[in-house]
DNA sequence: TACCATTTGTCCGTATGTATT
DNA sequence: AAATACATACGGACAAATGGT
């Protein structure tokens, strides 16, 4: 999993960094740092290096320094005190909620290796609130995924994903192989697929969620139900996420 | 916040109606379940009296009470179940996130009454994150408005915004002379503005939040970060809005 | 109290590459 | 081709907050 356009820091603990203008250089170091902290080099509390010691290390001006932490710090990576440091803070993944979301480049986009762990998987027929989603009679049949999502080893979310039958036939099996809900679809020929629209609730977690997004009870869960549609309008696939109400923030940007 | 043509039940548990023609019966008689459905009277998942019974309270006979029914069921407000009975459904408000979410529109679609209440207003020096929000400086005065929205009567959501001050000084009068956030800020030489992004969390209320809500201390909340620009990009407004998460569903088109 | 070193916050400016008009 | 706007990057100076002596 390498970026090539970064590299890891050498012997002298300086960090080189591409400075071909192909991305600037407060993302890369922006970027270099999100890892560290994924990567426990940096635990939550920890101080970070000060800003002058960091344009040191990456051979930049403090205030490209100060723009990349100006970043992590609007995503709540970091905690920043005139006077004492910059600090790591609890680790909150932003979810990112656009027309092109997929689970994967969500966690991608902020450093996190994804995972995804098929619970169970079922064939059942459409109830009301699916026929609806997937514009199919009810009593329909449909295939049901159950998938345990984690990021750096901790479960982020438990989601079930609805899929009309006669179309996505087998894609509990391209799931077991795979891994990925957007590779499996683009192997029952779904190129690509959009959401369309996304409905958030709250709510207490059931004891199977807690136990499996390893949930206090009294903590709530945040619910996406999400309806997505090929390049043609037309419904592949029905999700239900249920995210670690702590551990999860969603962010909609409304361009 | 009396309706003129409605009466609330004497103590017989019989309501009265109005009879003068200004209104059909079976409206009546739908618009008063359905303010004891948003009342609380009857909550989701509960059985509503049988049209026998409802007809005998009203007085009237019991097609007219299934005229009424008709009419809720079509807006989904309850669910008729042959030889069981009629059900309040989940009743949840969905609210509409999008570029141009205004709390009042919103409300107004799906046919409740707005109310704002202005909690109590300060005059506060912008912390972290509201200078962030309205990019002023740290310790940058701001005024606050705490509201509690309602609809039909019932709590939805208790929200904090906040208005960098030289620009909107004298905006808390002008809420509690209007009532809207939308005109206020119209009055103060904003036309329009747009919701730039929304951040949502899940988690568990504040005692003081449970108590303004109305909400049990384990049910919790769905709280939204909004930042709100001028048509220039000018930040004029962040908010923070705290929903009952079981009546409240976040809608979101990505269009 | 006063003083000082450290660290972040803000402000002034300059320069450059890219995209748009 | 010229003008304009914007994002990026750098340099320096000082203010403000913190923590210790």
């Amino acid at each position: 999993m390498h970026t090539p356009e970064l590299q890891a820091n050498n012997d002298d603990g300086r960090f080189l960094l591409d400075r071909s203008q192909r991305s600037p250089l407060w993302r890369q170091i922006a970027l270099t740092l999100e890892q560290e902290i994924h990567r426990g080099r940096y635990e939550p509390g920890d101080k970070l290096p000060t800003e002058g010691e960091l344009s040191l290390w990456f051979g930049v001006n403090r205030h490209t320094v100060r723009r990349a932490l100006f970043e992590l710090r609007k995503r709540k990576l970091v905690k920043v005190e005139q006077g004492r440091g910059t600090f790591v803070n609890e680790n909150i993944l932003d979810y990112m909620v656009s027309r092109r979301t997929r689970f994967s480049e969500n966690l991608n986009r902020q450093n996190r290796s994804p995972k995804g762990i098929l619970i169970r998987n079922e064939i059942m027929e459409a109830d009301e609130e699916i026929s609806r989603a997937l514009q199919v009679n009810r009593s329909h049949p449909v295939v049901a995924l159950h998938i345990l999502r984690e990021g750096d080893g901790r479960p982020l979310s438990f989601s079930s994903h609805f899929f009309p039958l006669p179309r996505f036939t087998g894609i509990a099996q391209s799931f077991q192989d795979t891994g990925s809900v957007t590779v499996c679809l683009s192997l029952h020929g779904v190129e690509d697929f959009f959401r369309d629209e996304t409905r958030v609730v709250a709510r207490p977690p059931t004891s199977e969620e807690a136990r499996l997004l390893a949930l206090p009870k009294n903590r709530p869960i945040l619910e996406t139900k999400s309806f997505n549609v090929d390049k043609h309008g037309v419904p592949v696939d029905y999700g239900i996420a249920r995210y670690a109400g702590d551990r999860v923030q969603l962010v909609v940007k409304t361009a």
